[in-house]
DNA sequence: TTTTTAATGATAGCAATGCTATCATAGATA
DNA sequence: TATCTATGATAGCATTGCTATCATTAAAAA
């Protein structure tokens, strides 16, 4: 299991949502320093801001008030950090699922529960202070991808880089199998919905001819198409 | 119209197909030198090898053996290369589509070849001399979304790079409403079969627990994943 | 044929990026 | 008081991304 819930004393007692993450991903654990918090939370602003491929160390350092070493003391690289975030983001939404369908019985409302969590702009979580999910959220729908389409995505899987991003398709695959038992592909079907929730915002607001939802720009357009997508398919089986 | 066929009178009087590509993505016409055409020829054949991020003009052209500054003068950066070699896939997609489904009545049958078409390996097409097309098909799979998941999409947007792809999309989409005249997503369910056809893929054999194919690797299988995907989704409404 | 033009080759240069190393210092810990 | 840890402050260097200049060669125009 991924996703671990902390209940941290503070000075302010309040409580607090720690992801567990791969120790591989980082130098110096992020987590456990204000610089390290930091660097989490003004590189989602800068990424969001600017995109991932005009993000770098020594603007994130000048953006925080530090030095290009410090950040290289927590990341190897930019694309570790990116690995970080988004791996980061698939553990939260893990945990935002299990969460938000603990008291739904029937599998179809859990799995529309699902797509709407997905498709739709999240707010962002109190219980992480430096992580806003929001912008975090932006991130995934223009950069996730970037995480693992390329040439090391061999070597990052062997560290388990993906590992979260795996237990969420097998989590949505299972929920898939409980709507349909018979249905033939459930993982696949899983980041179907995954990667077009994302894929279909990015198009309606970037290149919305690409899409049917460029009047509107809608949302729950995406969560209609989604809905209707899915359930015609494992309904027939 | 984007597809052009010209036959062109060689010295073996051979036939030729060419793409009519957008004048704004590059300096000087690629396709009328024959340094053009190898800056063609060998950045497929380096894009694939490395992928994009390794690669870069200096090492285009030491592969070529001419100079960064030769390469200057037919593409801005590398990020038009990738548009224009990305543009031109989509154009000859398109003509391959309208050529293989020119005899087919039936609807359904068009969309199934469709799908087979985007789904599977494509063969290197004799009628294009520097282009080899099933090393671009790996660059499609593995670095195509890159071309507009970028800060500059709306920029790019307005000089119509993405109009090919958008052709396409619409191509299927009216291929998927004279299947089923009432179904209400065709451009999102295209570009779901364009970008599914090619992300099954790059998981399958890269990171395969996110499919249902994991086991024999077969793009004969994502072919049947996507046509039961899609004509379960038509044949409801 | 001579002249002009266009395409390429050869170099130089420079700012930004990506990354490593070293040394000093302040704060916490032993 | 000693020492360990995180950070700050610099320096440096190879690579990347891009522009500019000048010479040369081949093709087209005169």
């Amino acid at each position: 299991m991924r996703i671990q819930k902390l209940t941290q004393i503070q000075t302010e007692m309040k409580l607090q949502l720690q992801i567990k993450m791969n120790e591989d991903l980082f130098i110096r654990n992020p987590e456990q320093t204000e610089l390290g918090k930091n660097i989490i939370k003004h590189s989602i602003q800068l990424i969001e801001k600017d995109g991932f491929e005009a993000f770098t160390f020594k603007k994130l350092a000048e953006d925080i008030g530090t030095t290009e070493a410090g950040i290289y003391r927590y990341f190897e690289n930019k694309h570790r950090l990116l690995l970080y975030i988004t791996a980061w983001y698939w553990g939260w939404l893990e945990y935002q699922i299990s969460f938000q369908t603990n008291n739904v019985t029937d599998p179809v409302g859990k799995l529309k529960k699902v797509i709407k969590l997905l498709a739709t702009t999240v707010q962002d979580d109190a219980k992480t202070i430096h992580v806003n999910e929001r912008l975090l959220h932006q991130i995934i729908i223009s950069e996730g991808s970037k995480a693992y389409l390329t040439k090391q995505v061999g070597e990052d899987n062997k560290h388990q880089f993906f590992k979260p991003y795996k237990d969420l398709c097998a989590v949505i695959g299972d929920i898939i199998l409980e709507c349909s038992p018979k249905y033939k592909y459930p993982r696949s079907l899983a980041t179907t919905i995954i990667e077009m929730a994302h894929f279909q915002n990015f198009f309606m607001n970037n290149l919305p001819s690409l899409t049917d939802f460029g009047k509107n720009k809608e949302e729950t357009e995406v969560v209609a198409f989604l809905n209707d997508l899915v359930f015609s398919s494992i309904k027939k089986a």
